[in-house]
DNA sequence: GGGGAAGTTTACGTTAACGTAAAGTGGCCT
DNA sequence: AGGCCACTTTACGTTAACGTAAACTTCCCC
């Protein structure tokens, strides 16, 4: 068995643990663009990649417009040197702050390494003032 | 010259490219505690670390409240066993959060990679198009 | 054919993190 | 004394990202 090639909306709720509301308000944000059949949505892969991409860049504090952006950056779109040269620049600036993100995340990993030792050194001395 | 050991609030807010209302703001949600000099208020380096550590929160797309946390893993509380596990587990939890985002980062990085290759591509094809 | 279960639309409500405006205080300069 | 900063408090306004509720259709099951 190859990919699922259409989920429902309770389908990918229940995946990516958020509620429906959710994900039609993504819609309505303009990142997803599920079909119809009837009045009931079907999503396809790639509605499923665009909201993994969300929730990824949610995670990372981004907010929907930016993760609009990047699943834009994803789409092959028929452009021409202008728009092209836009997007170069706009990938370079997520890079930029993704390198940001990176060196805060070392610091606040150091510092919780920091923390921890306090408090591990405070547990023992604790334990050994009370025989 | 050592440090300086006290900020005013424009200072503070020149440095770090914040408004004095948002700092303000972070003294009512309990992350900043300066004194006071008549009704002014004078930052400690404490108060001017605390702040560091939420705009780097910020960026991380932490709370503020999650920020409140990160500052009181920070400060040396005269504490017994009970909190001290609590905080342990605490690091632990940021840790593993951390370590996610890192793994959100990588994955961006590769999709930027993969864009930025498909637009030189495009551009590389437009070229060579118009002789 | 009655009743869930899962889907839909519409619309008002909520929270976090400030922005913005108004009105006042204290110091310093000329 | 007048004026201009930089600071203060109080309070209402704003935006993003959904939550929540109401009222409706569709399909399936027994």
């Amino acid at each position: 068995m190859t990919l699922k090639q259409s989920y429902g909306i309770g389908e990918l709720a229940r995946e990516f643990d958020v509620t429906t509301r959710t994900i039609r308000f993504y819609e309505d944000q303009g990142l997803l663009t599920p079909r119809r059949r009837g009045q009931t949505r079907i999503y396809s892969p790639a509605d499923r990649v665009a909201l993994k991409l969300i929730l990824r860049g949610k995670r990372l504090g981004f907010s929907l417009a930016e993760s609009g952006d990047l699943i834009r950056l994803y789409q092959p779109t028929g452009d021409n040197r202008q728009q092209l040269g836009a997007l170069l620049e706009k990938i370079e600036e997520k890079r930029t702050q993704l390198q940001q993100q990176l060196v805060d995340i070392q610091i606040m990993q150091q510092d919780l390494d920091a923390a921890e030792e306090r408090a591990r050194q405070a547990l023992k001395e604790l334990e050994e003032s009370d025989v």
